[in-house]
DNA sequence: AACGTGCGAACACCAATTTC
DNA sequence: GAAATTGGTGTTCGCACGTT
């Protein structure tokens, strides 16, 4: 994008930041304008205007309006298709009803059993719009959408059952990997119902179906891991975001919300939906200005300003690994690793985060450009391409780096700690299965380790040692991301034991890695169905590989 | 190619509204 | 009641395209 320098020259200046930000007269005094002057604030000009004027393609207003109005007949199709499904299966009483927490859109009050259910008379289109007249009205409701009657945040939230377990467990387990919310201050909020607004209903409801969906016994117990609990959380955070303005009314709240939302939908591998949240997410970010955070950082409170920059940097490593699991593109917002704590923050989860972030810093543009092109360019016509020997250095250097990577365990907890060891095995492989398809692979003798074909067995052994120690629960209480990384360790492991293998530690391993994905709620079937078919597969072709599969490795203790 | 014109984008900041 | 926020309006800039 063109910008502009802050200052055109020395006599004319343009307002300071501080006042083109409040949108109000700036003097333009120097050094200091009057206005910062009485704030107390320094006066700046660093804030890099765009470049006044047309911009390249024609007719974008319209074309942005085309979307919106499509978006908009999409929602209401949705909805009516919802309301369909609803009647549908109400009127159908064999098949187990969804949960509903509470009826969105419609005039609610407590019922007996601390659900809430739907008042019989809700308010039509033209009731609201008598209501709520005037500037306050969202610009869909003034172009005529159906908006619903305005809930009660409090009451909402009141009415979510078994709240407050959801919200311990969060922080209790969760927050460890997503440190992206003050527990104090989120806690402090939750007293004041009267303050709260739709959007921190909408966070909280994304907040439980992350938590119903990473950890066991969360919610009731089913056979099905993929709970239906997490779906209502989903569903009814979905339906809230309808009834209101959800972006026009958007705060770091609603960002974060959206990015917990992309993980959630992560988990039920919804990969478009996924995405659209995170760009959602990515773009509300920017449009409400958080990445200027730095500059924001005097005016805003400490703690505030922290959540915006860990919640901007998560999103980055989501869209990092998002981008090499499957191959979308990417923005590449990168911010330093927040290098500081909440007040009320064992100092130990800003060691996690750091850990994290100095294994993510591996994924720097120069590779993800290399990756994508990798993943979208048929192999032949990357193949072409040559493997560079400054490319070939680079690959070799980041695993080395990857390789000699240590953390110190006790600073982490175990459920940071499968993080952490599981990521950086997996981009081991990442930067591994980046060298095979560029053709750099050999079995020959002096070739470096990273660039041996049976290389996986070593990132599987790593794996194996780093994840013996820890108790099997702190595995389970993670996403689909976690096992699907293992799944392709375990998968390229598979391929790699067909090669001059002379020990039992792969097939040892490969028992072991089985059995963590077959074993675990949050693992998908199909991942140890996949591995098993594929095994099978391998061991039909080669009689020498059955006898050893036979063989089992305890390493994997039952705790 | 030079010129004229229309129009979209970004700007500055007034003034009404909201918040404290 | 002061300060902060924000909806809204007028201005400026310069690109794109039609005309000469």
């Amino acid at each position: 994008m063109k910008t502009r320098p802050a200052t055109k020259n020395s006599e004319v200046l343009v307002p300071c930041d501080q006042c083109f930000r409040r949108k109000i007269r700036c003097d333009r005094a120097l050094p200091c304008c009057v206005r910062c002057t009485d704030a107390g604030v320094g006066c700046t000009r660093e804030i890099s205007r765009r470049q006044a004027g047309r911009k390249k393609g024609r007719g974008n207003v319209i074309a942005r309006l085309r979307i919106k109005s499509s978006e908009v007949e999409w929602q209401v199709r949705e909805r009516r298709r919802s309301s369909e499904l609803e009647e549908r299966q109400t009127s159908c009483s064999e098949r187990p009803e969804p949960k509903n927490l509470f009826p969105v859109g419609a005039a609610i009050s407590p019922g007996s059993d601390g659900f809430l259910r739907s008042d019989t008379q809700s308010q039509s289109k033209t009731d609201l719009s008598a209501d709520t007249p005037g500037a306050s009205m969202s610009p869909y409701a003034r172009q005529g959408m159906r908006w619903q009657v305005p809930e009660v945040p409090g009451r909402l939230l009141s009415s979510i059952p078994d709240l407050p377990r959801y919200i311990d467990l969060f922080f209790a387990h969760l927050y460890p990997i997503w440190p992206i919310i003050s527990e104090s201050d989120f806690r402090e909020t939750l007293r004041y119902p009267e303050k709260l607004d739709l959007s921190h209903v909408c966070l909280v409801l994304s907040m439980c179906s992350l938590t119903a969906l990473h950890i066991e016994g969360s919610a009731d117990s089913t056979s099905e891991p993929r709970n239906s609990l997490a779906q209502a959380f989903i569903d009814q955070c979905r339906q809230l975001r309808l009834t209101f303005d959800y972006i026009g009314n958007g705060s770091i709240v609603t960002v974060q919300t959206s990015l917990f939302l992309s993980c959630a939908e992560v988990e039920f591998r919804r990969t478009r939906s996924s995405w659209f949240l995170l760009r959602e997410a990515v773009m509300l970010a920017e449009e409400l200005g958080l990445y200027e955070v730095d500059y924001l950082s005097p005016t805003i409170e400490r703690n505030k300003g922290l959540s915006i920059r860990r919640t901007l940097y998560l999103i980055s490593l989501v869209e990092r690994g998002l981008t090499v699991l499957r191959s979308k593109p990417f923005s590449f917002i990168v911010f330093a690793p927040p290098e500081e704590a909440f007040e009320d923050e064992n100092p130990d989860v800003l060691y996690g985060l750091q850990s994290l972030s100095r294994l993510f810093s591996l994924l720097d543009k120069k590779f993800l450009d290399a990756w994508v092109s990798y993943t979208t360019m048929p192999t032949a016509e990357f193949l072409k391409e040559k493997f560079t020997d400054q490319e070939k250095l680079d690959i070799l250097a980041a695993q080395e780096k990857l390789a000699a990577m240590t953390f110190d365990r006790k600073r982490l907890t175990e459920v940071q700690l499968v993080d952490i060891s599981v990521t950086q095995q997996w981009l081991r492989l990442v930067f591994w299965q980046f060298s095979m398809r560029k053709g750099a692979l050999s079995s020959v003798d002096g070739t470096p380790e990273p660039f041996r074909c049976e290389f996986p067995r070593v990132i599987a052994q790593s794996l194996c040692l780093g994840l013996s120690t820890i108790r099997k629960e702190a595995i389970y209480t993670h996403g689909i991301a976690i096992f699907e990384r293992m799944f392709e360790i375990t998968y390229s492991l598979i391929d790699s034991l067909g090669f001059n293998d002379t020990t039992l530690q792969g097939w040892g391993d490969l028992q072991v890695l089985l059995r963590v994905l077959k074993e675990s709620p949050n693992s998908p079937v199909t991942y140890a169905q996949i591995l098993e078919a594929k095994l099978a597969e391998q061991q039909g072709t080669d009689d020498r590989l059955r006898s050893r599969s036979q063989y089992a490795y305890p390493l994997y203790s039952k705790t």
